[in-house]
DNA sequence: ATAAGTTGCTTAAACGCTTAACCATTACTG
DNA sequence: CAGTAATGGTTAAGCGTTTAAGCAACTTAT
């Protein structure tokens, strides 16, 4: 156990007083700037790492965010921690991880028992359909740009605008979504930019899994082969998960991904870029959304000093972009005006900022990690 | 924003001295019983939430541990995260996440970092072929039980058994195992549980995917065609997402799963329950497993008055058991000794203590969520 | 009846840091 | 050249908790 140092110590072994080494350290007080050199050098000559918990007694921060997930166990999860991990640990704060088990009731009290262990704010990812109560407390709220309350996210309505008039371009003129809960905002924006984004001519149905499986119990086949019987020529899933789902009932009844129907997900799972076809799918900007949140966490935290925060939220405008990844299970539809099976030349880009990234079909240089 | 009240509150309200609350409430000092319930009622009317960083300073316990998973971005870590966020809420322990970017250097320093952050023990759950340096703290290796500095882990290679008796009984003698990589402890276990509990006659043929990629590049075809045209009737992977990867290429390709040859995984991850066929696959046992590795963190933490830590680790024998979880993707092998496809019927439990979890076919009352 | 022990509480110090207030110097200003 | 201002430090208080030590008042043993 290394022998951990502390201001007095700098203090004495440079004969000054401990406020001044504080003072030097953190650069607020009036030190010489040949002390302060000295002080730091000594700082680090010791290895002095500054005790959080003094500090945090002394300010009334601890620096420390909470992330509360309320599916946590939702594969997206990591990629949610990794980005607000970051985003803190440049702010130097600490990230407490709060669970909520899945219970929508629990979230509530996931997020307080993060205040009470004296997390400085909270980041919550909230469960569909929940809303977040003001808890008095600087709170983040990653949803969707339609949710009361939100602080920040990305523009699901823009993805599905992209998933759509890729789908369109494409040739596809019956289309079914898959979603999982109508209630959901995130959800039904993404289906929402998808159909927004489709010829009014199109046909487009609907599906959500939820309903299916109150009736055939979790975990049943989606029943998609009448879809495709029915001339659907390509499933938009609003989640890769249920992509996937789709991808293997398909496969698993002779159905060719992509000759005889195209499927696209969203979120892009670790997953989406090594099954068989790799996934057609919507990335989030993860590492901006979280700088985002965090960013207005802290200034939540900051300006704690005024009574109320007018401000409720930063709402930057439409939410973050998202990013169509174009792979392998989307292409032109069967006797679709496009026609040509082994090309899929350039496609027209429908984000002005960022076109979609069209990844090599051969997976030479892919920047997927396995 | 509510007032949070202290002891000095609860003393002042009931004219006595903070020491003597702090005892009431700790129950280590001599209070009266009579004067240590009234204290108690009134900390519960002010709602007292004794503040973790006065407490910290005072003890030099911060009681928060933290969390490094090497590979963050890893499906399992949801599910590692909600584990040991409950064992060490329990404990009355908040969890601190560390990333190391899946940067393997960066592990030690993401562990570092941590402890500066004043976590009082880490759980690491290391990334393939790491050694965790002694950092003189308490802290936790889940890894696999064959890992040196193991201190608690699955019996991954019981997993593997289960895996091999269970394809060897459904009359598969050529099976080929699909891994990442060969130096992974964890994986080795896998595989080598497996093999071992096959019979001698059985041909197995070993197919590591970094080799693959390294090769074809990322993301590439696992080109199990050939291995089926060869005689292998099924493919054991070492993962779920291997697994996925194995099922999806074989559908594709006309394959049919399980009728002409079987599939497994290691993990149950989240969509195990909802591909189509679903995934036969070993499932740790992760409640227990963050449980003794927490259990092991305080023991560590509390006993550091002695200058040794003599045990180096709880080493609970082989590692807690894993759950074999049959699905759909696992049959008779074709022209096998069974011989039957539609039943399926009751098959032999290779582990005495727990046998295997059967899934029903028709998916009623499956406990996966969806 | 007095020494010794027990009970129930208080006092006070300590943990490591921040920060307001204070006090010498030395440097400007009119 | 007195008066003001800036500079470079120090002192001391405080954050909320724990805990060792102290001290009456009572109980028990001798």
């Amino acid at each position: 156990m290394a022998p951990r140092f502390n201001l007095a110590d700098i203090a004495k072994a440079l004969g000054v007083s401990v406020a001044t080494v504080s003072n030097a350290l953190s650069g607020k007080g009036r030190v010489s700037v040949e002390l302060a050199q000295t002080i730091r050098e000594k700082a680090k000559e010791l290895g002095y790492i500054p005790s959080l918990a003094g500090r945090a007694l002394s300010t009334g921060r601890s620096h420390v965010l909470g992330l509360v997930l309320a599916d946590i166990g939702h594969p997206l999860f990591p990629q949610f921690a990794q980005a607000i991990e970051n985003a803190a640990s440049v702010a130097g704060y600490g990230v407490l991880i709060g669970d909520s088990r899945g219970d929508i009731q629990a979230q509530t009290r996931a997020i307080n028992r993060l205040v009470e262990r004296g997390a400085d704010g909270i980041v919550v990812v909230p469960r569909h359909g929940t809303r977040i109560a003001d808890i008095g407390h600087p709170i983040a709220v990653i949803d969707s740009p339609s949710s009361p309350g939100n602080t920040v996210s990305a523009d699901h309505w823009n993805g599905g605008v992209q998933v759509g008039a890729h789908l369109s371009s494409l040739g596809h003129r019956s289309i079914a979504i898959i979603g999982l809960h109508p209630d959901s905002n995130v959800q039904n924006d993404r289906a929402g930019g998808i159909r927004s984004a489709l010829p009014e001519e199109t046909h487009v149905e609907l599906l959500w899994i939820d309903e299916l499986e109150d009736e055939h119990g979790p975990g049943c086949e989606l029943g998609l082969l009448p879809f495709v019987e029915k001339g659907v020529t390509a499933f938009a899933a609003v989640s890769d998960l249920h992509a996937l789902r789709a991808i293997t009932e398909l496969q698993r009844r002779g159905v060719s991904i992509p000759g005889d129907v195209s499927v696209t997900g969203f979120d892009d799972l670790i997953w989406a870029g090594v099954i068989a076809p790799t996934l057609t799918t919507v990335r989030m900007n993860m590492a901006r959304i979280a700088e985002i949140a965090v960013a207005d966490l802290l200034r939540q935290i900051e300006g704690a000093s005024g009574e109320e925060n007018a401000t409720p939220a930063a709402q930057s405008g439409q939410g973050v972009p998202m990013q169509l990844i174009i792979r392998q299970s989307s292409g032109p539809a069967p006797f679709g005006p496009v026609g040509n099976r082994s090309g899929g030349g350039p496609r027209p880009a429908t984000n002005k900022a960022n076109g979609p990234i069209l990844e090599n079909t051969t997976r030479e240089g892919s920047d997927q990690t396995c």
